[in-house]
DNA sequence: ATAGGGTTAG
């Protein structure tokens, strides 16, 4: 190879055909010459006539200087003369092109290097398949990486997390097995790629391996990613045991493993490791105070949200952030916050619309989130799979059958989103509560691929309101099929019994539940009071204020007797243990907690529960009647549905 | 030249 030494660091191209041949084919490369660089300006340096140095240097002194116009013009000229720079230096130009998204100049800096037959080093060839890649042009970078004659670690890494980052994980886990196969030995960076694109517990633990063997496993960058992927494949322990193998500490992996709990929905476990991770000396930052928000959101803790609210502020604009909050306050039942966060937003992507949109209509303000979906068809935003669950899930706790039935006919032709499960699911509930249960059971059969048991458990819902039994058991013995020890179904099946007064079906329900040895959760109930957490198992009585409680309950059920409220006893089959009647429904842990809440929250303010099972429809009606003659807002979480009390209604329209 | 953590439904 004859090398023409000009200055420093010029080359001058090799002719030899045979490495020509390996060189990418430029005349593929579909790039324009841009009207700006192609003709100098006035101000622009004269660089055309400058000799070979000069030229060079100048180029190079733009390319640091990130002067992308003048860069563009000195290269167009070395390339009229057959000079090249380094590879350090057409480096610095791509940095260039990709902080001002520049493709088009990106292109032309590619088809410049690889002119006359010119074949950069493996490190430039990585430059520009990283360039391709951040532009999202992928099959630019296969082609590149396809057609280099030597693959190192950064190419093979390169296209591996170009792959895993938009989700193509078969893609990159295959390139994997091909770079071991060629020989490459992957490094700390291609651990952390691929193990994203992980989507099963075996691939993992051989992934784990290999990085245990490759003595990877302390890097930070690694740690994260096993403690994420563990966490995805909800192998909380797993996750833990990686995060406790940590000795150094480090921000990110801290913030992996709270978001990790978070996101399995342990608030408990999260708000614990943020409080470790404050005593070992980290301060939050917007990744962390995410994770903390989703915590308050699982446990509905409306005042430490708020306390985190504080803190998210001086992140400002965050999206994330931001996102996260709208959901807590929805989540906790404030939609007055949710609103006003909302408004304030000054980007707003499509999860931030969707969250509001469902936020709305699980707290059953139905008009408001459908109102709020017009607004979102007129702004930038396209709604997705999700949006259009929520919008579905307005119309059916509002009952709007035709609204409902209009968008489901038609998301694939106005939004271009095929109708999923859960599509479905909302469909059948929105027929269900119009009473139309034989069209739901249907629509059922209709749907494509086998129904789970959600589904099933919609439809069994449904049936329980309009007291349809033999469709309830046919409901419920779908839903055990693929659940066998699904307590809630056994449960909801003998109050429908019950309801019917079949109480052979009762006992036989009970009687298989026994055998099968299913475990009922006991009903417990939370409730925040003054950043203190309270809460109320049935059957415990271990709060320090139960005697008060309790005597404050039965002089509340006096005053509501006395307006007319007659204990429903059919819901006393909720609790299968609890034989006495009225007795046991008094115990029912939303009561005490409401109870508690009226004791100690200042007047006018709303009280606030969370519960773990849904709501029975005797605390249902007992605490309708308690907003209206205490004059107080309840607000009750069960697993699925939000109940707003005020003056006697709630929100829910008593369909749940 | 290549890599990390966070948000929406059920």
């Amino acid at each position: 190879m004859q090398m023409q030494r000009v200055a420093f660091s010029l080359r001058v191209p090799c002719s030899h055909s045979v490495l020509s041949m390996r060189a990418i084919p430029v005349s593929k490369l579909k790039c324009k010459a841009l009207q700006p660089f192609s003709r100098p300006c006035s101000h622009m340096p004269n660089v055309a006539e400058s000799p070979p140095s000069t030229l060079v240097q100048q180029f190079t002194k733009f390319c640091y200087q990130r002067d992308l116009p003048r860069a563009m013009i000195a290269m167009e000229a070395m390339q009229r003369r057959g000079l090249w720079a380094d590879s350090v230096v057409y480096s610095e130009l791509v940095k260039c092109c990709l902080a001002r998204r520049a493709v088009q100049q990106g292109k032309l800096v590619h088809k410049h290097v690889f002119s006359n037959g010119y074949q950069p080093k493996t490190f430039l060839i990585n430059v520009f398949i990283n360039m391709y890649v951040k532009f999202a042009l992928l099959e630019e970078a296969q082609e590149l990486f396809d057609e280099m004659p030597e693959r190192n670690v950064v190419s093979w890494t390169t296209m591996i997390s170009a792959y895993s980052n938009v989700k193509f994980n078969r893609k990159a886990l295959e390139f994997l097995v091909l770079m071991l196969r060629e020989g490459v030995s992957p490094n700390s960076f291609t651990y952390s790629s691929v193990l994203r694109a992980c989507n099963g517990l075996s691939n993992l633990k051989q992934l784990h391996c290999c990085i245990f063997k490759a003595g990877l496993e302390s890097d930070i960058f690694v740690r994260s990613a096993l403690i994420d992927v563990y966490s995805k494949l909800g192998e909380l322990h797993n996750a833990l045991g990686v995060f406790n193998e940590m000795v150094s500490g480090d921000l990110v992996v801290w913030n992996s493993i709270i978001g990790a709990f978070a996101q399995n929905s342990d608030g408990d476990e999260a708000l614990n490791l943020f409080k470790r991770m404050k005593r070992a000396g980290f301060s939050a930052e917007d990744a962390t105070l995410t994770s903390v928000l989703r915590a308050c959101t699982v446990l509905a803790l409306l005042e430490l949200g708020r306390q985190v609210h504080v803190h998210a502020v001086k992140y400002g604009q965050d999206l994330i952030l931001n996102n996260a909050l709208l959901d807590m306050y929805c989540k906790c039942g404030s939609l007055e916050d949710a609103n006003s966060v909302f408004t304030r937003m000054e980007k707003k992507d499509v999860i931030s619309w969707s969250t509001m949109i469902a936020g709305l209509a699980q707290n059953g303000f139905s008009q408001e989130a459908l109102r709020l979906f017009e607004q979102m068809k007129l702004s930038e935003v396209k709604p997705n799979y999700i949006t259009l669950l929520g919008v579905l899930f307005a119309c059916s706790h509002a009952g709007l059958l035709e609204d409902g039935w209009y968008y489901f006919q038609n998301m694939k032709q106005l939004f271009g989103i095929d109708p999923g499960r859960e599509h479905y699911g909302c469909v059948i509930d929105l027929l269900g509560r119009a009473g139309k249960l034989d069209e739901a059971a249907r629509l059922i059969q209709e749907m494509e691929g086998e129904p789970d048991a959600v589904t099933w458990r919609t439809l069994l819902g449904a049936c329980r309101v309009h007291r349809n039994v033999d469709l309830a058991a046919y409901a419920a013995k779908q839903i055990l099929k693929t659940d066998p020890d699904d307590a809630g179904t056994y449960i909801l099946l003998s109050n429908i019994y019950a309801n019917s007064q079949r109480w052979e079906d009762v006992t036989e329900v009970r009687k298989s539940m026994k055998a099968r040895g299913v475990i009922k959760e006991p009903g417990c109930s939370w409730i925040e009071v003054n950043k203190q957490i309270h809460a109320f198992i049935l059957g415990d009585d271990s709060h320090p204020q139960i005697d008060e409680i309790n005597r404050q309950l039965s002089l509340l059920i006096d005053r509501l007797m006395a307006v007319g409220y007659i204990p429903d006893t059919n819901f006393v089959l909720q609790d299968l243990e609890g034989e006495q009647r009225e007795v046991s429904l008094l115990s029912h842990s939303e009561k005490l907690a409401i109870v508690f809440g009226l004791m100690s929250l200042s007047k006018g303010k709303t009280v606030r529960i969370r519960k773990n099972l849904r709501i029975c429809g005797d605390c249902h009606v007992f605490a309708k009647l308690v907003a209206k003659i205490e004059e107080r807002s309840i607000v009750i979480r069960d697993p699925i549905r939000y109940h707003h009390f005020q003056d006697g209604v709630c929100s829910c329209g008593d369909y749940w």
